[in-house]
DNA sequence: CCCTTATTCAACTGATTTGTTGAATACGAA
DNA sequence: TTCGTATTCAACAAATCAGTTGAATAAGGG
């Protein structure tokens, strides 16, 4: 994995690690927002939910539109897939070693403490 | 979704925004490793490792055991499935939702404005 | 007990983050 | 143009973070 895949998933991971921001992905994921419609339900200020939305958008996770003076903000899926596809990689080496370790106690089990107390 | 669900998740995602700590989670996907072999392939201080651990085992991601004055570091899967389940929550929705959108398309064009320019 | 190894704690620094308020900009309506 | 709405930029303060070095703690081995 090259330098700006790791920055890359620095910035969405990062995006992801804030209440705010997790609720805005909420939102938008019923469709398109605009900031004062985000930051509406909210008690923090407009200004605060636009840099909530900068810091999602420079993650890659949203993108902005142009409609008369509005910016709708979309919720863009590719990148949060990229994010469980990192995290399921490591979880299923995990899993799958755990699985081999498994059979391995099953097929030899003769020479291992746990079988040696247990008999 | 509670403050201590929330909490949960902002400390997970937080702990998963950095590469060091990324690099940990996909060593430790290998099997338990200890602060001082995590440590050695990088090139920050063990001190610095040992923090990053705690930022981990705060998190729910790994735990720690004892082994003479060793103290090997395991991952925990069940927090990491918990992340990709809130991500494909709302990626999933999205998608849903634009499934849907596409479906009402489909089935009354005449009124859409995409449609009219596109005929 | 003394020595070595493994790990953590404490204090400090520089960089970054999150919120605020106030000012600026962009666009459309009248 | 003038006004109003939507959004962003700039500057500031408080909090947090990631690294460092140096000291402390824990557990075994001689």
């Amino acid at each position: 994995m090259d330098d700006d895949a790791e920055h890359r998933l620095d910035r969405a991971f990062l995006a992801l690690a804030d209440p705010v921001r997790r609720g805005i992905i909420a939102r938008l994921s019923r469709g398109p927002a605009t900031v004062n419609e985000l930051a509406e339900p909210t008690s923090i200020t407009v200004q605060a939910v636009s840099r909530h939305i900068k810091v999602l958008e420079e993650a890659g996770l949203v993108s902005r539109t142009r409609d008369a003076q509005r910016r709708p903000v979309h919720l863009e899926p590719g990148r949060l897939e990229e994010l469980t596809a990192w995290i399921d990689r490591f979880r299923l080496i995990h899993e799958q070693r755990y699985r081999n370790l498994d059979a391995l106690l099953r097929a030899a089990p003769e020479r291992t403490p746990e079988t040696e107390t247990g008999s």
